[in-house]
DNA sequence: CACCTCACTAAACAATGTTTAGTAACTTTG
DNA sequence: CAAAGTTACTAAACATTGTTTAGTGAGGTG
């Protein structure tokens, strides 16, 4: 793709360009890295050092290709996001807006429930709030969570609640499957005996869908 | 109180009794220094070192009264905890259970989103959890739960829900106060503008009371 | 071929949790 | 009361981790 290109331009462009092909290449091998050591160790686990280690580099070159460490958790981040658009896709081809809804939220706290590192990080991790409304990992994440108040926009339109407060049921259905998720993953529900755990999260889910019927 | 005994057991008792005395202050001295640095700073800005400063004392000499700083974590915990009971025992001596759970549950609420860090120290900090079940904090924390889940209850017996299932009752109700908080105090809640955030908190609590009602 | 740029690194710095070895004051003992 | 023992405290060090600095050498340029 670029070498044809390359020998017309050899001066002017393809030394260059090879070089940014590097950088990204670079960038995305120590994201990589980061992904996995992530998925071992957790994000406390995870640090530069371990980072450069598994890419047989020093440490300091993981600035040359990235800012900071948060620059590296936008990064991870964004992955998370990915991962759990992914997880949720499948509700998107269902016709029906209320059954939408129902197996969007259920995919949702699937999601949490088989990927608590992974939600933790979008949603639980102190982390680096700054300016991340310029963050890809946010632009991905307010997509999805679009998806699902235009959802619920659908259901308000086709009269499935009495209530047309969409912005309120919205947040308060994702209140309910946050708290659950979360509860979940920072492990607060240990008054509970550990094999009805998920079994109560699945009846919270079931209650809650009924609740919303009488909106 | 104990200079009069000190009288009869000058060398069996009251050098010690002093001496344990004197622990206790110390503790309290490091855990108040650690409380005002927390409240200052976060618990991000609050170090060992930190600590050792506001009080006058080497940084080593924290260690002779808390093994580490886990257990200065647990100590804060249990205060977090008092704050929280504390913040709740008005809707106690409320005699109707329905008006109660409200009550309680808007408090629960008012007192995540008045005192974020401290909701932030019991539920969102991943910390060490993993022998929490023996410290006192958890005790205090299960005590107030206990009492949340027995007004639930007391509902349930009254014939305020159609549902008899206490258990999933309570933990649906939980889990939405919870994730509310949650998204505020961990700053997910972005998309909406500042300004309309804890009106559309408070509209969501109201939701939740009326969807309940319908349980 | 001399120059230069740039990727990379060793080493250091800074912050923070924790341990060690020692000192000085206090307490006990003969 | 003096010697011996105990204890509270500390300076200094060590370990970990994020980050910066000053350089080095290999590859590209004129």
């Amino acid at each position: 793709m670029f070498s044809n290109f390359a020998l017309f331009s050899r001066f002017t462009m393809s030394i260059a360009e090879r070089k940014e092909r590097e950088k990204a290449e670079m960038r995305s091998l120590i994201l990589s890295a980061a992904h996995h050591i992530f998925k071992e160790k957790g994000y406390d686990g995870l640090n530069i050092r371990s980072i450069a280690e598994r890419i047989e580099y020093s440490p300091a070159t993981i600035y040359l290709y990235y800012k900071d460490k948060n620059e590296i958790f936008y990064a991870l981040q964004y992955e998370a996001a990915a991962a759990k658009r992914d997880h949720l896709i499948p509700a998107a081809s269902i016709e029906d807006p209320w059954q939408r809804l129902i197996e969007f939220g259920r995919l949702y706290v699937d999601f949490g429930l088989k990927h608590p590192d992974w939600y933790d990080l979008l949603f639980l991790t102190r982390a680096p709030m700054e300016h991340i409304e310029n963050q890809e990992c946010w632009t991905l994440g307010l997509a999805t969570h679009s998806f699902f108040t235009e959802t619920v926009q659908a259901c308000v339109d086709a009269r499935y609640f009495k209530s047309t407060d969409t912005q309120t049921i919205a947040y308060t259905l994702w209140c309910h499957a946050h708290g659950l998720v979360s509860l979940f993953v920072r492990e607060r529900m240990r008054m509970y005996p550990p094999e009805i755990r998920e079994e109560l999260a699945k009846k919270s889910f079931t209650m809650m869908v009924k609740m919303a019927e009488g909106l």
